[in-house]
RNA sequence: AUUGCAGGCCGCUUUGUCGCCUUUAACCGCAUUUUGGUGCGGUGCGGGAGGAAAGUCCGGACAAUACAGAGCACCGCGCCACCUAACGGGUGGGGUUUCGUUUCGGCGGAGCACAGAGCGUGUCACAGAAAAUUACCGCCUCGCUUCGGUGAGGUAAGGGUGAAAACGUGCGGUAAGAGCGCACGGCGCCGCAUAGUAAUAUGGGGGGCGGAUAAACCUCGCGGAUUGAAAUGCCAUGUACACCUUGCGGAACUUCGGUUCCCGCCUGUUGCUCGCGGGUGCUGCAAGGGGGGUAGGCAGCGCAGAAUCCCGCAGUGAUGCGUGGAUCCAGAUAAAUGACAAAGCCCUUGGGAACAAGGGACAGAAUCCGGCUUACAGGCCUGCAAUUUUU
RNA sequence: UGGUUCAUAGCUCAACGGUGGAGCAACGGGCUGUUAACCCGAAGGCUACAGGUUCGAACCCUGUUGAACCAG
């Protein structure tokens, strides 16, 4: 139940561009971190096994040494392991799967209760809006 | 004991819970099967960042491609000897600059891109007469003179400028002067002797007096094929025989397959010139351009080797040698090595103390080694020097 | 992994090895009933940092730091 796969990482340049890019994907604020995700296309090949693929992203500017930036990379990973089982209760069977780029924000490393109860925040809105894309679809 | 300097070493520890990457193959399940196995998943047993993993500043290993050769260019290095796989690294020695000290002989510390300015060219602001064969004020000789000077010539001692002014001091000498001559001293050049493997040092001889700058061009000596693990090899997947540009001559021999020579074009040889080599010269080939597709896997890749430590021997030392002893399984690939909790250890602040609060340096492997450089809380060891206390 | 370029006033850029300057911005004054424009003035720099070469360094050399870019 706490696992973490391979297969739930993100790894396609593809999709992983098209997150990236301006209007790429749906995003929003789960301070201190930033969701952009997107279904993926049906042309997709070969389609993921697993509900979500996710990324995580710490950006040079914020924190130049490569040493602070696997810190906030694991801290923000570690949390999505213990709370991403709320997710997949809440996502319907047959839809396809969904990427997902987390991208710290702040400025500062913050202690992981903190990014914990961002990443919750962030989980709990992410269901709501994969739920009215369905309704939008329907 | 404290402080300073130099060198070396370590660089948080333990337990629990939940996870990640990986070696191995004991066990289980599924699939496949050439009945040996193989693949996938799970469990088990092990392992899982550094002294700098960093910067990418040097040097190699390794790999691919290339290589008849010559000249010019280009790049790097630069006291001597040694070490090393190699180096722009290291060790030892010499010279030099600077600081301290001194009984003025030296001694000690720190630094040095430390070949050549006696081939040539360039540059040397301002000031100054003049910045490399120069003469403003001076000094001296001769001519003229209205006796104020002025013209021709000699000279570089004195003046001032400057970062730097054409060896320094003294004597002789002279019209005045000048290495013009002599004595002492300095400098670098040529060859000699002694010591040293050598750099170099010391001594005496000859001939001389030359500005600085080569981290300006340059000269000399030595070295340098190019490209780098996204190299490279294999497997799988997959597209486009589309498009554009250029080329498609001549002669001889012939067993009609071709061969040779000249010529053209393309191309390789780090750049250029020569030279040499490869391809091609007709209805589909060649070379180049541009575009499209694939974006997966395995090997390379961590294999015990230029390995590390100890001991012994050789050497001043770097280092080398050894039937000597011991140690050494990180291997990711959108990229693992983590999170939380508790206890201990250390530091800071508060406090009489118990204790409380806060904090734990610099920093993250990506083919692998040897160096260099840079960052770094705290601690340990050794040596030397100084001071204090005790015996 | 390999390579290239750059760093100068708040911003954009100059400057043979010889006193670091221009435009814009900001500041003070003038003009105007007021603002803008215009005119005048003054200020602002350890030339990214640390060494070295040179009489003298923004410039030459070495090292460090930071930034941008290129190839596959």
């Amino acid at each position: 139940m706490f696992q973490f796969k391979p297969e739930e990482r993100l790894k396609s340049r593809r999709i992983i561009g098209a997150l990236f890019s301006n209007g790429g994907g749906a995003s929003f604020l789960g301070y201190p971190v930033r969701v952009v995700w997107l279904f993926f296309p049906d042309t997709f090949f070969p389609m993921p096994t697993s509900k979500v693929q996710v990324m995580v992203s710490a950006p040079k500017k914020n924190f130049k040494t490569a040493t602070a930036r696997n810190r906030i990379k694991r801290l923000v990973r570690e949390a999505w392991r213990l709370h991403k089982h709320e997710l997949y209760a809440q996502i319907p069977e047959g839809k396809p799967p969904v990427a997902l780029l987390l991208m710290y924000i702040a400025k500062e490393e913050q202690t992981f209760a903190e990014v914990e109860a961002g990443v919750i925040k962030a989980i709990r809105k992410l269901a709501e809006g994969i739920g009215k894309e369905e309704e939008a679809a329907s």
